[in-house]
DNA sequence: GTCTCATACCTTGACAGCCTAGGCATCAGT
DNA sequence: ACTGATGCCTAGGCTGTCAAGGTATGAGAC
């Protein structure tokens, strides 16, 4: 991923791990991969934005968290959605498409 | 525009400047105008986030100003593409469509 | 005549979010 | 013994946005 692809990032990064748990609880590093496969090489979730904002989407509640063990028997913190962080998803995803559908239109060749 | 959305436009804004440049010639208020009337009132351009981004472009070497008359016949500063600009607008543009892609795929009911 | 709004530029300071670059621990494979 | 993957975390810096101010002119309302 490029330079100023990250910096695309920026605002969405809560969003998709939001997204991520919407389909069961799952630990933080697992997230990080899934979201990057899902993304094929468009998206590349560094370990230091990722922990900041699980710790972020927790302590605004829209997170909840707690410690288990990995596929791999690994000591792991699991995250899961709260009510809370459903509602905030479905906010997120309506304001990313009105946002990323006005660029993409202004983008578009004719525009 | 909520706050969400106005950290969504971040890496996002001079991509949106170079394109409106790419259709001629403007000045900074009337950048910010075309493209907030292009996007509906899904995007505010900020003044001060519109003449950092100016200056940085021109900086960078993408834009090059001349002060000149408005419609108005008020001192205006206009801008326009450099070939440099021309070829960052291409690439910026890919990028964003190969980044927005992913993130919509991601947050689409099915994803 | 005064007031407000739109046009047009700019700057300062705060803040948020991402990245770099480290650190720690365990386990599998070479 | 070493390397890489798994799994967690943090400190520091950078960048870009916003809020909130400033300047100046002209048009229109009252």
């Amino acid at each position: 991923m490029s330079r100023s692809e990250r910096k695309l990032l920026h605002g969405t990064l809560d969003t998709l791990i939001l997204k991520t748990l919407s389909h069961g609880p799952r630990h933080g590093y697992s997230i990080a991969r899934w979201i990057e496969e899902k993304a094929g090489d468009a998206i590349l979730v560094e370990e230091g934005s990722l922990y900041p904002a699980l710790y972020r989407l927790e302590k605004k509640g829209l997170l909840k968290s707690e410690w288990g063990l990995s596929e791999l028997e690994r000591r792991a913190k699991f995250y899961s959605l709260t009510p809370h962080g459903s509602a905030a998803l479905e906010a997120d995803t309506e304001e990313w498409l009105r946002f990323s559908n006005a660029v993409t239109a202004i983008l578009a060749p004719g525009g």
